[in-house]
DNA sequence: GGATCTCATGTTTTT
DNA sequence: CATGAGATCC
């Protein structure tokens, strides 16, 4: 009978059923937490016969708690009615949802204010308050006030320690009444609402303690101070409170996420139960012993031993490529050779530090043609054209929402110029009535007194007049139709074609915008308000389409809750993956190394990391240093060599480099060695970057870090090329050759050269030490 | 008032 | 390098 237990080990079954209480469980990657939380849900309503809605059930990402409700459906079969489960944020705006009455200033049919909406009502505020922009950057007051919101911290709490405090202080104020005069809250705002609810109104409170008489979190270690107090302000009188989480995988800490509050938690709920899980279901035990030995650094912790069944396994590869294309190529190619050994492109996934670098390795795989999907790279909803979109639908679901109005007024352009929109602002004003309304009455009175002349008034009536019929068929349309009315009566094609790049712009931002309208059409039945709300709470696209069986290029972040048996972990240097902005910090560097530790423990059979010799920076190329984790790999585990090795290795075949070969990829993963006759290791990671002869040293291969003295006065190497085209040059492996183009490419010039014997190929200039002939 | 160009500037991760 | 904001030009 209870043979969804049986499928659990005595840590998780203990777990599973252990009697109502404040727990805490302490999971490694990969031991089932997930598996623990549903059977817990399903325990509680099949066991101890708890009806569903007196469940919640929260998580930090949209992705976990789909997960979650798909194996609780696959469990019970069916969905539970009435459980409660989702995203801090979701759960949070459901609530407001129904309560936001009884908030000052607010109604229940507030907006969602995104990242974006936000710097808008930032820029405002500053405006407002006389203060310069580029004294107080909006981007950088904006997470000052955000920590202040994670915090729980008030404008009127907030502490004007300093002068930009003071300005801060000020600003948050102002930035808040913007947000009231909206209707509308950021993401930070759900969650402090609720908690300002709750200690406003202890009837309320009361209420959902009563409603949540079981409450499990995942991710626990995610949890900013907010959201803690909520969770210990809804379980103040019954305790019922499920927390699952690892220190080791907090990787969220810049977003206010604490993970000390697993120990706060122990002090706050002093008979809380405690359970480790360390036994793991995913990787083999080479993995997981590289992964312990990475997060053994981190002081402070507490150790979790994993184990698992799957002794032994592949050793984890490590490789240096000689720039990001060469990396993403072997990545490629070793995927390739991957396929051609019975796994599929669903089974890999190839992982990264910043967005960025997935073009490199989005390049490769449209070259190699192996199906891939990019994960939340530019997010779909922040996309300009949707974001234009949406802010039509908020237009007309929220007369209030004056900056979604400020950014459609005029788009597409439609002789509605700053001047007007000022006016009309002013016109509102002394109206008293929001400027959507006053559009409103523009096209409903047409005696109306207005300021505007007739150009201006012409522009403004006939968009009045769109608003207006917007408006009319709001309640009785689709949220499909009302999209297609508006795309259609604002000629929403039309700008996109007119006002995009080239055509695989227009192209693609037009397929975006049919995707949305997809979207909505699918959501028959849902009101404008909630899909406002889902559209802004749901940030990956994974609900638009699963795509199926393709190689997954991801962050670390977006990585967490993953796993796939092929991960390659690409950009292990000295400021991506320690990222440069942590690297004076020990609390960040710590964050990292866990962000790598999160990477490692995602794969399944088989690891590669991949670091390059040089990357593009922002200008030209760097020397890229290895990661310092690299240097924490147990020898003994890992395949490839020391980075010493390693970067020897890359020097001495960068005299014959070449990027053509697409088979170069494959064969270089797989068949290279380190290096028979190691150099004798040296500590300094700058070693022996020296080309022999008397060729200066090319500034890309300083570092930060003094080299021998005589190194500093060489001059800069020649800015302009020193092959010309048609020059008869000589290469030591490939011999005579005549010299086809050159240029520089940063401070290095790039020479391709036909050779009889070998065909063209293209030197790094710096390396190929070429002989000029004559 | 609007569109185009240039210059400057600022670079992580996301609910 | 990419995007965004500002100035300039139409």
């Amino acid at each position: 009978m209870q043979d969804y237990l049986n499928e659990l080990n005595e840590q998780q079954r203990t777990a599973v059923t252990t009697e109502p209480g404040p727990l805490l469980v302490l999971a490694g990657p990969g031991s089932g937490k997930t598996r623990v939380l549903t059977h817990r849900i399903v325990y509680l309503i099949r066991e101890l016969r708890v009806p569903p809605w007196h469940i919640l059930a929260v998580t930090f990402t949209n992705k976990a708690a789909k997960e979650m409700a798909h194996r609780i459906e696959n469990v019970l079969e069916g969905q539970p009615r009435g459980l409660m489960m989702g995203t801090f944020h979701a759960t949070c705006a459901r609530l407001l949802r129904m309560e936001a009455d009884n908030l000052e200033g607010y109604g229940r049919d507030f907006v969602i204010f995104d990242t974006e909406d936000q710097l808008e009502a930032i820029k405002q505020a500053l405006k407002d308050l006389n203060l310069d922009d580029k004294k107080f950057p909006p981007y950088k007051m904006r997470s000052g006030i955000g920590n202040a919101k994670n915090e729980l911290i008030t404008p009127e709490q907030y502490i004007a320690s300093n002068y930009i405090a003071e300005v801060t202080k000020r600003l948050y104020a102002r930035y808040q009444q913007i947000l009231v005069a909206n209707n509308g809250m950021d993401f930070d705002d759900l969650l402090m609402n609720v908690v300002t609810l709750f200690d406003r109104r202890p009837d309320i409170l009361q209420k959902y303690q009563e409603r949540f008489q079981h409450i499990l979190v995942d991710e626990f270690q995610d949890t900013n101070t907010a959201q803690y107090g909520l969770l210990k302000r809804l379980t103040a009188v019954t305790p019922n409170i499920f927390a699952v989480g690892d220190a080791d995988q907090s990787i969220y800490m810049w977003r206010g996420a604490d993970y000390r509050n697993l120990n706060r938690f122990r002090e706050d709920y002093p008979d809380a139960r405690q359970i480790l899980l360390e036994q793991n279901y995913r990787s083999t035990q080479v993995i997981l012993d590289v992964a312990m030995e990475i997060i053994r650094h981190n002081r402070n912790r507490v150790h979790k031993q994993l184990f698992t069944e799957r002794e032994g396994g592949e050793k984890v590869s490590v490789r240096e490529a000689y720039d990001e294309n060469e990396e993403a190529e072997r990545i490629t190619g070793a995927v390739q050779d991957l396929l051609l050994r019975g796994y599929s492109p669903g089974d890999m996934a190839v992982m990264y530090r910043t967005n960025a670098q997935s073009r490199a390795l989005e390049e490769a795989f449209v070259r190699t043609g192996i199906p891939y999907r990019l994960v939340g790279a530019t997010q779909f909803y922040r996309r300009r054209e949707i974001k234009d979109v949406i802010a039509y639908l908020r237009v007309v679901h929220n007369s209030a929402d004056a900056i979604s109005l400020n950014r459609v007024i005029n788009t597409p352009t439609r002789g509605i110029g700053s001047k007007t929109q000022e006016q009309l602002t002013a016109w509102a004003g002394q109206l008293a009535v929001q400027p959507a309304d006053a559009l409103i009455r523009l096209v409903i009175d047409p005696d109306v007194q207005h300021p505007f002349n007739g150009r201006a008034y012409n522009a403004l009536h006939l968009f009045g007049q769109m608003l207006h019929a917007w408006r009319t068929v709001r309640d009785e349309a689709t949220v499909g139709e009302l999209l297609d009315l508006i795309l259609e009566q604002t000629g929403f094609r039309d700008y996109i074609e007119t006002s995009a790049k080239d055509d695989d712009d227009a192209h693609d931002r037009w397929a975006n915008v049919m995707e949305l309208r997809n979207v909505a059409a699918a959501a028959d039945g849902v009101s404008l308000s909630d899909f406002l709300e889902q559209v802004t709470l749901v940030s990956e696209v994974d609900d638009l389409e699963e795509e199926p069986n393709r190689a997954s290029l991801l962050t670390l972040h977006a990585a967490k809750g993953l796993e796939f048996p092929i991960v390659f972990l690409a950009g292990l240097e000295d400021g991506i993956l320690p990222h440069s902005r942590s690297l004076d910090d020990v609390e960040s560097l710590a964050e990292e190394r866990r962000l790598f530790y999160v990477g490692i423990t995602r794969a399944m059979d088989r690891l590669y990391i991949s670091h390059a010799f040089r990357r593009l920076g922002y200008g030209g190329w760097d020397v890229a240093v290895p990661s310092r984790f690299l240097q924490d790999l147990p020898a003994d585990l890992v395949e490839g060599g020391s980075a010493q090795q390693r970067r020897q290795q890359t020097k001495t075949k960068a005299s014959s480099w070449e990027w053509s070969s697409s088979s170069a990829g494959s064969s270089s993963w797989s068949t290279s060695r380190p290096s028979p006759t190691p150099a004798t290791p040296r500590r300094t990671t700058t070693a022996a970057a020296k080309p022999e002869k008397a060729l200066p040293t090319p500034n890309y291969l300083r570092t930060g870090i003094a080299d021998d003295d005589h190194e500093a006065d060489t001059p800069a190497p020649p800015k302009t090329a020193r092959y010309k085209t048609g020059q008869k040059v000589r290469h030591a492996k490939f011999g005579a050759g005549t010299v086809i183009e050159s240029k520089t490419t940063g401070n290095d010039e790039e020479v391709s050269v036909a050779f009889p014997e070998y065909g063209i190929k293209r030197l790094a200039a710096s390396f190929a030490n070429l002989e000029i002939l004559d």
